[in-house]
DNA sequence: GCACGAAAAATTGTTAACGATTATATTTCT
DNA sequence: AGAAATATAATCGTTAACAATTTTTCGTGC
């Protein structure tokens, strides 16, 4: 059940589609909106304090980069990807990301290798603090500081996407207690930054991939509709 | 003026915006809309024969993939790449689709390649007929399609979205007579595909790549603003 | 008590009108 | 005549009402 009224003290009016969307995007990298979850118009437009024209813009612009899934008539639901999704989501970003790696340690600066520092100590943190939900959306966020650095707002964006996807994959089919990268391995990646060695650093990113998918096991979609309406009026 | 009664051959009704989004797509390909191109909304309604709602929902989509520049209270254009975009997007090329090739060949059946080599020969046939738009169209769509046989549907829609706005860059930057891939390195690249070779598949692309990429003056943007009127109003 | 069906409520999709902003045309003044 | 100012027209952004569909509720019959 979405509990956004309660939010309301940290309503903000005036928002504009980009910052919903950034909100959503949180919010589905946090694990706090699971697949299968309904956005619906009116408790969206409650909980932005917009009209509903930039709420269905918003759900518009998820739809397009699949972390809500638009049904006709019926509305709009975080996406509950497939099997084949998944594994399409992992491919790609081990397509992609270890490019990012290469282009990032080219292009970082000493600036941005503190400020890499400086956001694994972040995540340090919020694991020792046991800050669940933070920990979770600052490892997403690592991936995607990275292609920041590579300074490529194309990949940045792919990868921003990718990496919420994988939320809702785990989400899907990971286990409970594994819901994010380990920190330890983005502080790995950091030592090859540092050292500007290339190809560790891509490799590095490889692996890491690697263990993150496995992690999740996609034999079997156990939670793939969380509506169980639907799953029993099937019969 | 209303001249329905004159449009009706051509107007096809009931279009859904992904279908309105597609045919934008492959005019933005075909360079038929070059940058700066304005997209009104009036004009875009009576040309798909849909209401307002719907094309500002596709204008939107469009926006969100950097095919359209979406102007407050101005209106719609069709993106003008700034250098730094250009970059950016042959960048984010280079990273990707060596890997689609390289997934491709894996994945490919003799099905996939008679096809591709079907595709191969159409291309064949627009350069010989002078054919400038199909050239252009097909060899674009040859990319997508090798992600298409990739079997990687998140890669296949980077793919797309790169391939128009190489067709926009070029537009702005590149020379007049070479807006088109060079069929018979498609051709080449097919080779390696039959061979089973994956690195070779994947080398080839990136060459191919780069010789798109030398078709471009990324320092002088002359055609930058093809607004004329704005242009001039600076002074 | 349960299944089936109809009415009511709620939600989404669309259209149309209105207000705001920008672009164009006209007028006025030097 | 040319430039600035104003009036007019056109275009975009938003709101609100309406239509269509789905979901829920309620009642009836077996």
């Amino acid at each position: 059940m979405l509990k956004i009224s309660e939010k309301q003290e940290n309503r903000v009016d005036g928002l504009d589609e980009e910052a919903i969307v950034d909100r959503i995007f949180e919010a589905v990298i946090e694990q706090r909106l699971p697949p299968g979850t309904k956005l619906s118009e009116s408790v969206l437009c409650d909980a932005f304090g917009v009209g509903r024209m930039r709420i269905r813009r918003s759900l518009l612009l998820l739809a397009s980069r699949n972390i809500v899934d638009l049904q006709s008539n019926r509305g709009a639901y975080i996406s509950s990807p497939s099997q084949e999704e998944a594994r399409e989501v992992f491919e790609a970003r081990r397509a992609i990301e270890p490019n990012v790696c290469v282009i990032a340690v080219e292009r970082a600066t000493k600036n941005d290798i503190r400020r890499l520092e400086d956001h694994i100590r972040e995540e340090h943190n919020a694991h020792a603090v046991e800050d669940r939900r933070s920990a979770i959306r600052l490892s997403g966020l690592f991936h995607v500081k990275l292609a920041e650095v590579a300074g490529n707002r194309v990949m940045e964006r792919m990868v921003k996407e990718l990496v919420t996807r994988t939320s809702l994959i785990i989400g899907m089919f990971g286990a409970a207690g594994m819901a994010s990268c380990r920190f330890d391995e983005h502080a790995e990646l950091l030592e090859a930054f540092k050292s500007g060695r290339q190809n560790d650093a891509a490799q590095q990113m490889i692996s890491h991939l690697e263990n993150i998918e496995a992690q999740v096991d996609l034999s079997t979609d156990r939670q793939k509709s969380v509506d169980l309406v639907e799953l029993f009026a099937q019969d």
